[in-house]
DNA sequence: GAAGGCCTGGAA
DNA sequence: TTCCAGGCCTTC
């Protein structure tokens, strides 16, 4: 499922291969995806040029000229892809095509749980889960971070998964961070030793850049914008390896259920 | 703060 | 045939 480094990974690339493309025309295949009325993306987008590609949390926004800006959400099995065709063009949702490309930008989405949005440039007019968001992991600072954090009476794996605690966190790199910094899913985030705190943030800073590295994790469904996998569940070390041995220790990794949620976990390193 | 709903393909 | 995966939202 694409989180923070997957995001990333294809805003970078959209930004190289789409920086100051013309839009010629869109393709609506499947309008319940999108959260602003059809006939604005059909009226507005034909004509305008990409003017810059961002991020913010797990949000891609596409800035197109004269103020507006289009938001993609890739939810668990959302995929960009920018090719001239598809092999399989099941689940294709919205089309893009460019005036001087042969290439189409493709959104692809199997369970349909991303959404798209055109809004303006304007702060007050982005989409409110932006708006909501916390701040990217490395804008905490670590020790403010600890302060609000030991102010929580929630479960930390929960605190860590509320993009409005902090943005771009989803189920495998929450696992992940937890893992590194020796903390258990379930303990309630004011219980936490202040130095263990500091060395979660660290460690979500850490996983997310090395995750970036790769190009993000490849599960089930995310893909590079050409189609490649990334390369990042390799080094996974607690997310997918129930009943596998911990790197650190060999206890078998456990996985439990956290508000309908799984948490993958070493008994022995996580208190 | 917890739980259910949306959604579909693949595994059990 | 049933269950499971989990982004985010709504409801309790």
């Amino acid at each position: 499922m694409p989180e923070l480094p997957e995001v990333e990974t294809l805003v970078t690339e959209l930004a190289c291969a789409l920086g100051n493309q013309k839009i010629s025309g869109l393709e609506i295949r499947n309008p319940s995806l999108l959260e602003t009325p059809r006939s604005w993306f059909e009226k507005e987008i034909p004509g305008r040029k990409i003017v810059r590609v961002g991020r913010r949390g797990k949000f891609i926004s596409v800035y197109l000229s004269e103020g507006l800006v289009l938001w993609f959400h890739l939810g668990m099995t959302g995929q960009l892809l920018l090719k001239e065709s598809l092999p399989s063009a099941t689940h294709v949702h919205f089309i893009l095509s460019f005036e001087d490309s042969t290439q189409r930008l493709f959104y692809r989405d199997v369970r349909r749980f991303g959404r798209i949005v055109l809004t303006s440039d304007e702060e007050e007019a982005f989409p409110k889960a932006v708006r909501e968001l916390g701040p990217e992991p490395w804008d905490w600072a670590p020790e403010a971070f600890v302060s609000f954090v030991k102010g929580r009476r929630a479960r930390i794996k929960s605190l860590l998964l509320d993009q409005r605690v902090v943005a771009g966190l989803g189920n495998i790199y929450a696992d992940e961070s937890l893992y590194r910094a020796g903390i258990h899913p379930l303990r309630r985030a004011e219980e936490v030793p202040r130095t263990r705190l500091s060395r979660l943030h660290q460690s979500i800073c850490e996983v997310l850049q090395e995750a970036i590295e790769c190009g993000g994790s490849s599960i089930d469904d995310y893909l590079h914008l050409d189609g490649a996998k990334g390369q990042f569940q390799e080094f996974h070390q607690v997310y997918g390896r129930t009943g596998g041995g911990c790197v650190a220790c060999g206890t078998p990794i456990r996985k439990i259920k956290l508000s309908g949620r799984s948490s993958s976990y070493c008994p022995r390193c996580q208190k």
